[in-house]
DNA sequence: CTGAAAGCGCTAACAG
DNA sequence: CTGTTAGCGCTTTCAG
């Protein structure tokens, strides 16, 4: 019955695997019944079905996903590109994103940016333009300003959705980075003046560490007091920064009664950690807030107040959204935007 | 020329998609030439390799990684399941993983077991068995002993790989976590006699831990001290943890003078602050050593010292012995070993 | 050096 | 309800 042109069975290992064909001859059917006993069951008879099912287990028979996906254009795998798989809010991200993924039956298929692209092509998207076919869509994050952007998506070839950021046309979704940023410059400010106040940014050319850079400066113009330069600074994202911004600073002035705003919780912590080593009190001499609600904040002492950032649902949003996109190609570009919150700690006291 | 059945171009948003064909069509040749012109270009003369390179970046061809695989059987893609992807230690392994898979042109696709499969079938592989046909080869990290595992391996039916563990036939990376522990707890002897030395472990279902457990008491006995049950306690990776057990060990005696090998960096963590909070000195009062060499280790005050287990190494390590594997199936069964290293900071003094 | 033809394993009309 | 037929987009003999 099969014919099997080349004669030889498929093996991986030692090991036979069994294709729709053995499935088919060992039920005695045809592969077409064997499909839709697999896919439509509500097509088949019950006794067709029932030998069918028993050849399946008999054989240990499961469908090919490669030639399913030529066929249904679907193969269940999603991408997701970030800057670098790397830390705690990456790792977040992915676990929201692999969860989500899991929960509406695909797979998850990574790649860095961070790693020079194999053929030079899509450095931003972690080279999946490599992955065509395979990906059914891809998420991208984007933390840097790229001119070349829009075209490196554009040639890729699948439906997009950006994360942490927005591309013309592109679905997003996103973090209200200027609320969470209000919100603690306004606690900060509930207590200390405007012109104590200082933003410990991360690198200028980092979006997010921009944009609350910019929230910051806004609500200290609200307050009446338009910031000096050297009330905002940029650097990185580091412990290290965050002690050589304090030394620095202490330096120049008195640090007592100053507020710190850090872009992140590790700059925070630096600041925390420094500032007591100058012999000063934390909250009491020098307030810090610190932004992403990483598990650092739990260790400082006092810990750090801070604003949460929710990793893993941006990561489980951005699938989401990605899968909503891939069921109705032709609804109007969604936008979805996570709202952060505000942990106030000892770090900040009031 | 090209006589597409259903007349639709395949379109991916609103861009139309070319396929082989479409290349074939516009430099006037047969797929097959496009093909050979593409991976065998030495059988092609230059006059018509011209011809199609020129076709395939006008058309903007990429074919797709699909049908190229199931035509030779090699997708590209390689799994690797993680117990979760969460926390330090398997977002390293990942970055590991991701970039010795780019470098040999692969992609990753990801799974964590720590989600309930979909169908119920395959846990510890991370839901990896719907992928049959889509992953070339699997990297599986195993913690805990699991009697089905052997079956899940088996009826994932693609080549595997398994971390930081031993299953019968399969190829293995491990860490010598033996090696380390001894080396740690060697490091503490000296200084400390062994009925003073103490093992708080992590889960005692975890192989990892056991594995250290094992060698610290060991090493105690080659010291000619058999370890009391007080002196070897399990519970969970966490800072909590060791937070506790020295609150409750010092309850039961007196602190000074004991060393403490923490199986992991956190619980390290948990017993030099919990120690300080208690008014004992690190090191003079207690010793400790973590493990894993975390980023918590240069945060502790004093910093931890910790057996350094090589992460991003584990990952790569796990992902080239599983191509290696692809290439030569035949080839005897592989185990490598990384070998760990002591790091000796201020929280074990001398 | 090039083209025709035969599939990879599967799904999807279309007739029965 | 089931079988037949036609491909998905690509690689690979096998003849020229």
């Amino acid at each position: 019955m099969s014919h099997r042109t080349n004669g030889t069975r498929r093996t991986i290992g030692q090991r036979p695997v069994a294709s729709i064909q053995d499935v088919a001859d060992r039920a005695e059917v045809s592969i077409a019944t064997v499909s839709r006993a697999l896919n439509k069951p509500h097509l088949v008879s019950p006794e067709t079905a029932l030998r069918i099912s028993r050849a399946v287990t008999e054989l240990g028979y499961r469908p090919n996903r490669l030639a399913q996906a030529l066929m249904t254009r679907r193969s269940g795998v999603v991408g997701i590109a970030l800057p670098d798989i790397h830390g705690e809010f990456y790792s977040d991200l992915m676990r929201g994103a692999d969860a989500e993924a899991r929960e509406q039956g695909c797979h998850l298929l990574v790649g860095s940016s961070h790693l020079a692209p194999l053929d030079g092509t899509d450095p931003a998207t972690g080279g999946m333009g490599r992955a065509l076919g395979l990906i059914d869509g891809l998420a991208v994050m984007i933390t840097e300003p790229r001119p070349t952007l829009d075209a490196e998506l554009e040639a890729l070839g699948a439906p997009i959705v950006v994360v942490d950021a927005e591309v013309a046309d592109h679905d997003a979704v996103v973090v209200n980075h200027a609320g969470g940023a209000r919100e603690a410059t306004r606690h900060l400010l509930d207590g200390t003046p405007p012109s104590k106040c200082f933003f410990v940014g991360g690198p200028e050319s980092n979006l997010d560490s921009r944009a609350r850079a910019r929230a910051f400066g806004a609500t200290l113009c609200e307050a009446g007091h338009s910031p000096t330069p050297d009330q905002i600074r940029f650097d990185s994202y580091s412990i290290g920064w965050g002690q050589r911004w304090t030394r620095d600073a202490a330096r120049i002035q008195d640090l007592r009664g100053i507020a710190v705003f850090a872009a992140n919780d590790e700059i925070g912590y630096g600041v925390v950690t420094q500032a007591q080593d100058l012999g000063f009190g934390v909250p009491d001499d020098v307030r810090v807030v610190g932004f992403d609600g990483t598990r650092l904040t739990e260790i400082a002492r006092p810990s750090l107040s801070t604003v949460l950032v929710p990793r893993e649902e941006l990561g489980r949003q951005a699938i989401r959204v990605l899968l909503q996109r891939l069921e109705s190609p032709d609804a109007p570009r969604r936008r979805v935007m996570l709202s952060t919150s505000l942990i106030v700690r000892g770090s900040s006291g009031q």
